[in-house]
RNA sequence: UGGAAGGUGGUCUAAUGGUAGGACCAUGGACUUUGACUCCAUUAGUGCAGGUUCGAGUCCUGCCCUUCCAACCA
């Protein structure tokens, strides 16, 4: 979108999603021709951990308001802090970034391809009189930064002179001290409100093996200060954070304005901050979610009912859904908690006009059609997608012998229960009225198979299929079924919000249903083609994947969300 | 109790000082060879108290509530 297509949106309110406040401030920008009319943004991970949902509100805010303002956005990797990264996790993050839709074409970064030109920033600013080296022990710098209601102390090494600060820097580079026995800080000031500004540390000595830089460096410099000159140097001109960085604005400013990175060539950069995804029934940090992947609690990072991108996509989410649901959820600053239903409401908007319908029985009930000629077989057509008159229609076998859903039948039904009982009948989809006859059962009662009888004039699309009764249930041929095992997720926590009490462990909230494991599954046999991935809806169920699990001899599918299911609401009340 | 940012139906999000709207959820109904989809309808909101104004969600004052900040993490 252009900027006069932008501002014409606004004005007209035709937009289909209202512009939020970030984008009012690139509105304003543009038209007063800030950075010469430039939109540069950036997406920024630390590779520490996998992205998950509320990273992707990130992605599509940073690569969408580029991409509406005729700008682009740089991925670049925060790699400050190699005691936690791993290249594992940059794999992954390109993965994920990429998968939801999102190009950064040449412009991959990372924070340590500036090392050397943060250092040598460094260095200026000690010459400038405003770093200093600081002996003071990590316990001893904390009690000299004072509370939030009172002011810091100054460090004793505070006015070192610039040489002896030059010649400590050079030897901390060069290895000649211990981890944790000297710091760089910024020289600012002790008694300010913010914590933030009180001689932050800028440079630790820490000596571990970089994913990238490997052991070349011993020091490595803090995000405070790393942060704002990576985006000075790569031009970036709006910096999109989350609500937790405001108070360290003045600092990113402070850097900007006291390092001379050659601001005319490539401008300012102006931190802006928004409110982070939160969303109900699951959790969002990465250390929660680095728990329940250490702990066990879940198979792995892309676990199905991880809020992972990867375990998104593994269950079946789309990155088209992803990124509708990013857009519906809207930017503003003000913490907020996000129903998981729109999620759901996203991913089946998107699955009904593309998914094929498609049968599969997940508790089967053996149904014996008595009046149906041993032998014989009828491939019936089956509509594909009813939303989709394109999607065409496939032929289905049925027999003497199906399997419908076992709570399709009941044998002391409730009222409003229309589907098949005692001397009932039902609808087959694409099929026969069948009318149940006989329930046998084993010894403890339990129903174990029905005997039917169909009415041969009530074919689907046939001249006589007329007929009308209250109930339709779906079915497959015992004789051709593919037996799979189907996997039905539900909520990863039972609390809408499971950090909501900080006393009790969230890992207690954890929904104990939250996997159920069905083995004895039946699918219609043209399910036979179906490869990793592919979605279908299972008629009357909901929309399922191809788990990565599956093989040609045992299938395994996710289900990615159920149909809304006024039935089943009818019953709880 | 220092500083910063916020408070619009259950949830999320709109509204040059001028009819508080949309989406999700919920509820009721129509339709249905998916109890799906679709369609229709309904409930329900500007944190509180003042002030300015013909008129305040919007401006002013005071109060209340929520979130964030005291890593050599990001």
């Amino acid at each position: 979108m252009t900027e006069a297509e932008v501002l014409n949106n606004t004005e007209t309110g035709d937009s289909k999603t209202p512009v939020n406040f970030i984008q009012t401030i690139i509105s304003e920008d543009l038209r007063t021709g800030k950075n010469g009319g430039r939109v540069h943004t950036r997406f920024p991970p630390e590779p520490n951990g996998y992205l998950h949902i509320g990273h992707a509100k990130s992605i599509c805010l940073n690569f969408g308001l580029a991409a509406a303002n005729n700008g682009i956005t740089n991925l670049r990797f925060d790699d400050t802090n190699p005691s936690k990264e791993e290249v594992e996790y940059v794999e992954s993050i390109k993965t994920d970034v990429r998968w939801l839709g999102f190009d950064w074409e040449d412009r991959l970064f990372y924070a340590s391809d500036y090392f050397e030109l943060l250092y040598s920033f460094a260095v200026q600013l000690i010459k400038a009189g405003k770093a200093f080296v600081c002996d003071l022990s990590a316990q001893e710098i904390k009690d000299y930064r004072g509370t939030l209601t009172e002011p810091g102390k100054e460090s004793p090494y505070r006015n070192r002179s610039v040489e002896e600060n030059l010649d400590l820097f050079e030897r901390m580079r060069a290895g000649e001290f211990e981890d944790g026995s000297r710091v760089l800080r910024a020289k600012i000031n002790m008694a300010s409100p913010n914590l933030n500004m009180r001689d932050p540390v800028i440079y630790r000595i820490l000596r571990a093996t970089h994913h990238r830089t490997v052991d070349k460096w011993c020091i490595y410099p803090m995000y405070d200060y790393a942060h704002p000159l990576s985006d000075a140097l790569e031009a970036i001109t709006h910096s999109v954070c989350t609500l937790e960085f405001a108070d360290h604005r003045p600092l990113y400013e402070w850097f900007i304005d006291n390092v001379d990175y050659d601001s005319a060539k490539y401008g300012r950069p102006q931190q802006i901050e928004f409110a982070r995804l939160n969303l109900t029934h699951t959790v969002m940090s990465k250390r929660k979610l680095r728990q329940l992947v250490e702990e066990g609690y879940v198979s792995g990072w892309d676990d199905p009912r991880m809020p992972t991108i990867s375990g998104l996509r593994r269950r079946g989410y789309t990155p088209a859904s992803i990124r509708d649901f990013c857009e519906r959820i809207g930017v503003a600053k003000r913490d907020s908690m996000v129903d998981i239903a729109l999620l759901e409401h996203c991913i089946r908007e998107e699955l009904n006009f593309k998914a094929p319908r498609v049968m599969a029985v997940l508790q089967p009930l053996k149904v014996i059609i008595d009046n149906y000629p041993e032998g014989q077989v009828e491939w019936l057509e089956a509509e594909n997608n009813p939303e989709d008159p394109e999607a065409g229609s496939r032929k289905i076998p049925f027999s003497r012998e199906i399997y419908i859903e076992q709570e399709d039948f009941m044998e002391n039904p409730p009222k409003k229960f229309f589907r098949l009982v005692p001397g009932g009948e039902i609808r087959l989809k694409s099929a026969y009225i069948i009318k149940c006859e006989e329930v046998v059962k084993d010894e403890q009662g339990n129903i174990i198979e029905l005997h039917c009888t169909y009415d041969p004039d009530s074919k689907s699309g046939g001249p006589t299929a007329g007929r009308k009764v209250k109930g339709t249930s779906h079915w497959v041929s015992a004789l051709h079924a593919i037996p799979a095992e189907v996997r039905l997720y539900d909520h990863l926590f039972l609390q809408e919000d499971p950090e909501g009490d900080e006393t009790e462990d969230f890992t207690s909230n954890i929904n104990p249903g939250s996997l159920e494991s069905l083995t004895a599954c039946m699918l219609e046999p043209s399910l036979v083609d179906a490869v990793t991935g592919n979605r279908y809806q299972f008629m009357r169920q909901g929309y399922f994947c191809v788990d990565p699990d599956s093989t040609p001899d045992k299938m395994v599918f996710n289900r990615i969300v159920s149909l809304r299911d006024t039935w089943a609401k009818m019953q709880k009340k």
